[in-house]
DNA sequence: AATGAATGAGAATTCATTCAT
DNA sequence: CATGAATGAATTCTCATTCAT
């Protein structure tokens, strides 16, 4: 796959890189308050210096880090979402890629909980909403059609994600905090049945 | 009750619980890694000498004052509950108590949302463990005998805590959050609605 | 001894008694900087305000222990010095009455090695050195005796006292910080017997 | 020796040597429990930062300056005991040596003395054993020849140390305390000879 | 005499960040 | 791009001491 195998041995990948693997599993063990620069840079093998040239400050590479996950997740079910069909089969698809991805990267869901209240509330925010406006919009325009056609039952606007994603968010974070053994795809169907009753007509 | 009443006319409001307030009220501004002791001795009007009297530690006072809103959510729909006879109806009654509470006291939830992960990774684990267990014992005996009358789906047992209270929760966090206006009560009916359909028969 | 004994069956000696004993205790176990009032009070059963009222301050409990201490230590070898008749046997007594005290009170010993600088730089420095002139001033007397009668080598005066109980000192510190085994007392005859060797004629 | 002279001319005395040069006096002139950290850094001209960059804590920068200070004692009397040939001569050269070293080192003899116990009792206790035993290694076993030759008396082992040094150990600290006033060197010689009085056949 | 809540100065330590090399 | 020494504000926590009851 690499055209220049010889690279890799030297460095299989980047220092910027390893520096977001490294985040990863720190802020994953500790939490983000109790990650420290020092702890990523060790892990990673690096120098604190490297870490400001690439990142400028923590912060900012936590955010990076967390909208590459965010991308990696959204990417996971695009695929099942571009060949479904109708409502049921567009919600089925939502749940399945979600608890799928989370079972599949459990330790980047771990950080993607974990980061996300800190980057609503950074300077990135608004780039998180315009990420979850891409994503959720296209699900609240099938909704509006589902409903005019009796497929949906018609409640307040702001009630749907809840109604379809609050299960299945509830367990993944009782699966990644060791509450329930069971990984979540075990129940993706039966959540993504959840979902169904709760909003059809 | 009280045999010596006219103490408590005294000090109606103890160093104590003033600390404790003030903790309540820094943690949902700033979060547990924002909130410093300097901060919560200022607004209690007390000295850092007096917190660590009566708390040992950081961590203390915080555990302390949310096994103290555990007890109180759990306070609020105790009486409900009792009168509920059906399983339906102690179920509508788990999330009427679930999100009335969190309406009426959104300063007391936001607390507990945000400390709740420090407290279940920290020296009071267990106790957290043993107060969830009588939160949902009683509710898990009368499952069981709802699946074996038929009148509730039989699922892995894991999944029921999810299914029923997963929606509220998520809708919740969304309120406090401000991504959505209205008051988790205004959607009571439906969401106890919501939970039923998860998993009757 | 006690001409009223169902006194102590009340209280078997004083709170003041008990917080000597425990200060005693806290600071050989963990020196004088890491004791602190709280842990004298607590094992001692007392309460900080008891122990201020006994003693005013911390340094004060410390320097009224040190000083009761030195005082048993110097009754001790009381009885064997009043019966020695040379000069080898005052300073028999001497050394036996040292090593022998440390061998018998080893928790005491360590208290006064430990605390004695502080004493010495404190505001008791007087009265520590009232009692090294009583001590060491009638050995003095004698060795200037011994010295014009031939018996002991004329030395600087300023030496006497490490040639004579510097061994002893030397191998007791050893012996409280186990790094030898035999008790001081063990050796009682021999570190005497140095003694000697080291100023005789 | 130094392949990059150069950079030894720039700073010729690094941030880590001026603070290990400030503890010294500041813990011969306030002890140990009386240093800070602002106190060291201040008279150093450096900040707490690079304190805990080059020590990580107080007490290990008081120990690396600890053990500095024991090879710069040993260092002090290598070539004298190296040049010895009977034991007399060995003990002599090691009583010269230990005084003589006290006497030209007030400050650093100071330090040593009020860090051992300490040392001892911390995490470098170990390190400290070994250097021990290699500086008394070589002397025992010319005891033990010293003893079959009959030259030397036959003691319990762990009585010897005492009777050598113990004399001299106390008069350096009385001179160190201002309880004498000659220096020790002044009385090396006397102090040579009571050591090998108090152990010759 | 005894109690323990309250005080607050001061101590050690942490940690994100800067910057010269 | 990489390195790591240096910085210092901020934080948690300690502890002797006071004082009202």
């Amino acid at each position: 796959m690499d055209p220049k195998p010889q690279r890799q041995a030297t460095s299989p990948y980047s220092n910027r890189q390893k520096l977001l693997d490294s985040a990863l599993y720190c802020v994953t063990e500790h939490g983000t308050a109790g990650t420290t620069i020092e702890m990523i840079r060790k892990r990673a093998g690096s120098s604190i210096g490297s870490l400001y040239h690439h990142f400028g400050n923590k912060q900012n590479l936590l955010a990076a880090l967390f909208f590459e996950l965010l991308d990696a997740q959204l990417a996971w079910s695009k695929a099942a979402l571009e060949q479904a069909d109708t409502i049921e089969d567009v919600i089925s698809a939502f749940v399945h890629g979600y608890v799928g991805w989370v079972s599949h990267h459990p330790t980047e869901a771990r950080f993607l909980y974990a980061v996300r209240s800190e980057v609503a509330a950074g300077s990135q925010a608004e780039l998180l909403r315009q990420r979850n406006k891409a994503r959720f919009g296209q699900l609240h325009t099938l909704l509006k059609a589902g409903i005019e056609a009796g497929h949906v039952r018609a409640l307040p606007k702001e009630i749907y994600a809840s109604l379809l994603l609050g299960q299945s968010e509830n367990y993944c974070r009782a699966w990644l905090s060791h509450r329930v053994s069971s990984k979540p795809s075990a129940h993706a169907a039966l959540l993504a049945d959840a979902a169904w009753r709760a909003i059809k007509a």
